[in-house]
DNA sequence: ATCCTATATAGGACTTGTCATATAATAGTA
DNA sequence: TACTATTATATGACAAGTCCTATATAGGAT
């Protein structure tokens, strides 16, 4: 499970609240990890059972009380592991392909309507992409070194990337079914 | 459920059981949707119950009898509305971002043996991607038109694409590394 | 005075998907 | 003879993730 990798990776730079990191979650990982607030609390006490994070309870008046966790060694010792470790090959689940797969099915126009309108789709994620570092700014606090910032902007460039690649296939695709490729029932 | 309407789509070619089925989506539509057996069978007895599909029972002398599932109008209608309706853009999961936004933590040397294997993973998905087409061949005999087809390649189309895209990206990256283009600590 | 937002944690119910296993008959192989 | 594979369906247990709701307090806006 990476949400629980991604979680020791940011209470390795500093202990965080589980209010915390659903922040930090939203405006750093979440175009390749998104996490939802009550599965990052679950994550946490599992986390603690497992022994890899500590649980420091923080009273406040006029707000309720912080649970701080704390990476502990052990913890430690599996995110580095962890991070070591080549992944296996991800299967991507993608809607989008079973809907290109059965296209055929559909009129020629309303193919075109499904590729421009996945087109534009993608250059609206590209425009979001493009307004990230700024929002990265807001958490520069967190970044701890010159090199870690070096990564986290690496992730964006992958994603940017990929978009754009995959607008140029479509752009080409769509050219391609204007000039009647598509070959009849 | 996209999974529903992947077999609404090949059911809407012919009937099948659900033994047929694991079968058609390991030889087609894996590398984009992956499908489990016990899955398979119990989302078709759950389409059974929303009146998408109705069961044929198949008497056999010396084997099982089989289930076979024919698609009704209003699973046609079900399909064709998915198919033609554009899809909310999704967001991908991807553990290997979280690899590389916490790759900071490791050393410059354990960096570049993840990004080679993780080159190395993409050029093995390549080549399992150029002798799809000769699988496609040995199932055919489900090809109801060079349209179906065009649709079909054009899933491995962008299969490759977007592997040769992150290819070389990574090993551009790869090269960058070894400029020393990584920031100290 | 009421509503909304922010801070902070948590549980119930549910969906999707995985893994292992059971059943049952036949045919081929070691 | 014993095992393995193929055909065929099905369930139990679980993991991961989503959505909604509950609880509690304080401050600001309408």
């Amino acid at each position: 499970m990476s949400l629980e990798q991604a979680i020791l990776g940011f209470l390795n730079y500093r202990p965080y609240s589980g209010y915390d990191l659903k922040k930090i979650f939203d405006t750093s990982v979440r175009h390749f990890w998104p996490a939802d607030q009550s599965q990052i609390y679950r994550t946490l006490s599992r986390m603690n059972k497992e022994g890899w994070v500590d649980i420091e309870m923080v009273h406040q008046e006029s707000r309720p009380d912080r649970k701080l966790y704390h990476i502990t060694t052990a913890g430690q010792e599996a995110l580095r592991q962890w991070l070591a470790t080549p992944l296996p090959p991800q299967e991507n689940r993608s809607a989008d392909m079973i809907q290109v797969f059965f296209a055929g099915q559909l009129a020629d126009e309303e193919i075109l309507a499904l590729f421009e309108r996945a087109a534009d789709n993608i250059r609206a994620g590209l425009a979001r992409y493009a307004q990230i570092p700024r929002e990265i700014e807001a958490y520069s606090e967190y970044t701890t070194s010159p090199r870690e910032f070096f990564f986290w902007m690496l992730t964006l460039d992958v994603g940017m990337h990929t978009l754009q690649a995959n607008l140029a296939f479509i752009e080409a695709l769509i050219q391609r079914i204007r000039n009647g490729e598509i070959p009849a029932a």
